[in-house]
Parts: C-alpha cells; structure tokens; sequence
DNA sequence: GATACTGGTTACTGCAAAGAAACTGGGATA
DNA sequence: TATCCCAGTTTCTTTGCAGTAACCAGTATC
C-alpha cells in the first residue's frame, strides 16, 4: 500500500495535492494520529504531511483534535465532505483496474518500438 | 469553459498533468486540430500542448494523425482507452456539482474566522 | 522578394512544491 | 542528569513544471 515502486505512481489521477488522496484512504475507517498517518505514506515528510493535512483542514475534509496530554496526542478525522471523496476515489481506483494495464502496456510499447522517427519525436 | 478565473481552479482533482482532463474533453466530440484545441485553453503556450499531447500519445490516450497537405494538417483523435476516462472525468465533475460549494465556504471561513490562533498556525 | 500560414521545436527563465536535516518543548522515564 | 516521546517547525536545497520568446520548414499568396 503506497509503495513508491508501485505502478499506481502511473495512475493519471490526484485528488487534491500529491498526498490528498491517500491521507483520505488511510482515514476512512476511523481517526488515526499524525505517525500513524504517516507509516503508510513512509516517504513523506513531516513538514509536507502537515502541509497537507493544513490544506485538508482549511477545506473541511479533516477535523484536527489535539488533546492537552503528554506525550501530546493529536487526531484527524474525516468530515462528511471528506468522505464524499471516497467514492471518487473508489471510482479512480476502479478505472486503474479496469484500464492501468493498457495505459502501462502502451507506454512500454512506446519507449521499446522506434525509438526514433515516432511521429516527430527528436 | 476552462476561463482561468473560474473555481474550478480549486477543483481538488486533475487528471494526469494539468491539461489532460481538458484535453480529453476537447476531444469528446471527435478529432480536433492542434489549433483547435489551443482555442478553448487559451492560456496553453504550444510547447505545454505538445507535451500533453505527446504524454497522452505515449500512454494510448489519443492518436496522432499528420496529413501530408499544405498548410499542414493534424488531427488529434480519442482512443477508446481514452474515451474511458470520460466516466471519471462526469464523476468528478458531478462530485464538484455537489460539493464544491461546501468547500469554498469551508475555504473562506477559515480565512475571515481567526487570522491567527487557529489550531496552530503562525 | 516579402509575408503569412500550420504545427511545431529550442533555449532560457521563474516560481512553487517537494524534500533533507536539524531543531523545539515539556513532561516522563532511566 | 540524560534520554525518549510526539507532533510538529525552521532552514536550506533541489526538482520539476510552466511559461516567454524566438525560431523553423515548406508552400502559397501578395
């Protein structure tokens, strides 16, 4: 899940910026803290998470907890409007299973065959 | 259409780079000339239209077809790999249809409630 | 001979997003 | 006293996308 090397890193779609739509994924059962958010996603950075999750909050798809304990704890949650967005995004993903592996097939038929004179291409 | 001052610039979705969505709409009624396509997005320089254009060529998303007349003449065509994106692309917009709203709002309250103080921020 | 048309290409520039790395704060634990 | 924890923040660097402007080939028209 969210594995860089995964050809998903191909699926022409994004919700949001570049990590919207998978924040919105690792949300839809439940509350989750800002490390466990951010194991899934183990490429991202804590500034860009919380540049994202800032976004998310600012448009009303996440609500933002912070409880006074310590070591602190901070929750995000899905609002009604954010979960609209998963059945865009199950729609996206839908596609990809149905239609990615032609994209990707293509693609690799476009770089092995004539790699020169292509319509144009230097 | 496509006017960059319309809200559909805070439209959380694109479809591979920023011109493909448009692209395909472009194209949903049948072949269009690289001209023509130009017209309705007519923010986009030449260089950014041929690299979209080649982008969706590579990926089987349209063909390219070059007649050998002068002044020279080519058409942009659909694939049926792309026309499937169409779906998605109604999906998205009919998301936008009911919940954009919502968002701006959520959008403007936060920045006309609380400049500062608001859950952190600087 | 000069200019325009179509469908691009090339070189250069600017800006914003993305990322790496180090640091903060304040209590809890060893 | 030193270290750890979480949830970030700050600073700096890199990257890539987008845009501007100029140029090109071949024909046709003025």
């Amino acid at each position: 899940m969210f594995d860089p090397m995964c050809p998903s890193g191909a699926m022409p779609f994004q919700i949001g910026d570049k990590w919207t739509g998978m924040v919105v994924l690792c949300l839809q059962d439940g509350p989750r803290r800002f490390t466990e958010i951010r194991v899934p996603l183990r490429a991202v950075t804590p500034k860009v998470l919380t540049q994202t999750l800032r976004a998310m909050e600012r448009d009303g798809l996440v609500v933002r907890t912070a409880y006074p304990e310590n070591p602190p704890r901070v929750e995000y949650e899905l609002t009604e409007l954010g979960r609209t967005l998963l059945t865009l995004i199950e729609a996206a993903r839908a596609w990809s299973r149905d239609h990615l592996p032609a994209l990707l097939r293509a693609r690799e038929e476009w770089t092995k065959a004539a790699p020169i004179g292509q319509s144009g291409r230097p």
